[in-house]
DNA sequence: GACTCTATCTCGGTA
DNA sequence: TACCGAGGTAGAGTC
């Protein structure tokens, strides 16, 4: 990674235009060419940035990055404050616990958390609309289908809604009910899920976690 | 700004949970306090960050980043290979020149290239749901309710739906149509706004502008 | 302050 | 490869 320090100036043009004036920036290089440049200030998103792949044209007091798809940022070095250049090998990666994936997988091992008597049918269920999260079978007979989010808002009881219109053409489905499942759900979500006879369930993550590892250890005694 | 390349770990916890084994990084403190951890790799966007506002505790080996969410990030440091420090002072910022609106002017401007004969009666209509883009009058005198969108998408139909359901009670307005306009529809968009009556019409941003352009020579003739 | 919508969204998955 | 959906989305604008 190279690391410059510098008074300069940038354009970018492609999917939008934008200039950077005159002033003290970091500019960034990475291992695999894409360049990103830095100011001082609030954000954590460089104020411009050109991903791999790309070409970097070095004419030494201005570069020219281009890539395939016509996008060029040209940075202007007016004075150059610092210069280094660090090797740093590959990066193992980032490990994340506690995203929608991880939630859905927990309430499929589990599903009476959401409702008592609830049996699983499958998870990732196709539609020609997109994947409904989980279906299940309730006490009654009922085919279930949920719709599982980290947050409940309203876009998700939207999605959910679309899938049941989807789905009541399919008659070995049964009778459907929509099922809401979030950590937390708001209350403009709630309303609109209620309106149109959809249940919303809010399920706490760390719990399910600690359900799972509770069957866990029975399963293994 | 401050630089730090180090062999370090870094764990977060927040809205979810994230490790990062030990390996070379840059550490990047700004001047308002956030702080972002890079790999040498693909991205513009850091491994982990902590926006402002936040308080960092400096425990010489390790940082622990907290902000008044309750979210923290803890960085260990395992060897240093660079530190510096700099001062930028403030940034000019970045001006840009525009996506969306601009699409939305140039259609405003010729409303016959989403359909013959449309006339505009106004751009951002404010409804209690939020502004309509642009409403226009058909030939058979009906109102044309339109969504702009550069990328046409699935919830870009939800938002003109409930403009559509919502304009409905006006009873001023007479017959309504839903019109969605983008410079690429995807197809779950188009599938959705159809079964729902609303026409789909891609447009050409490039040829908008040129069309544009050709007025203006024209008009200053 | 809460809500809404945009984004050079980015990023990952999958058909 | 294109499409689709999640995101610690962030950030701007509006009510």
């Amino acid at each position: 990674m190279r690391l410059i320090v510098a008074r300069c100036t940038v354009e970018y043009a492609g999917r939008l235009e934008t200039r950077l004036p005159e002033a003290l920036r970091l500019v960034m290089v990475k291992a695999d060419g894409c360049v990103a440049v830095h100011s001082d200030g609030g954000a954590y998103k460089p104020l411009n940035w050109m991903t791999a792949p790309n070409v970097i044209e070095d004419n030494s007091d201005h570069w020219v990055v281009r890539n395939p798809k016509g996008e060029a940022m040209t940075i202007t070095f007016h004075e150059i404050f610092h210069d280094s250049d660090h090797v740093f090998g590959e990066d193992p990666g980032l490990e994340k616990d506690g995203v929608e994936k991880q939630l859905q997988e927990l309430l499929a091992a589990s599903p009476d958390v959401m409702e008592p008597g609830l049996t699983l049918i499958r998870r990732e269920h196709y539609t020609a609309l997109g994947p409904v999260d989980i279906l299940c079978k309730d006490t009654a007979g009922n085919t279930v289908v949920i719709e599982v989010k980290r947050r409940g808002e309203i876009d998700g009881v939207e999605q959910l809604t679309r899938y049941l219109v989807d789905l009541a053409n399919d008659p070995s489905l049964g009778t459907l009910r929509g099922m809401f499942v979030a950590q937390s759900i708001k209350p403009q979500a709630r309303t609109l899920a209620e309106s149109r006879g959809i249940v919303c369930v809010e399920v706490d993550y760390d719990e399910l976690r600690g359900k799972q590892s509770d069957k866990w250890t029975l399963f293994n005694q």
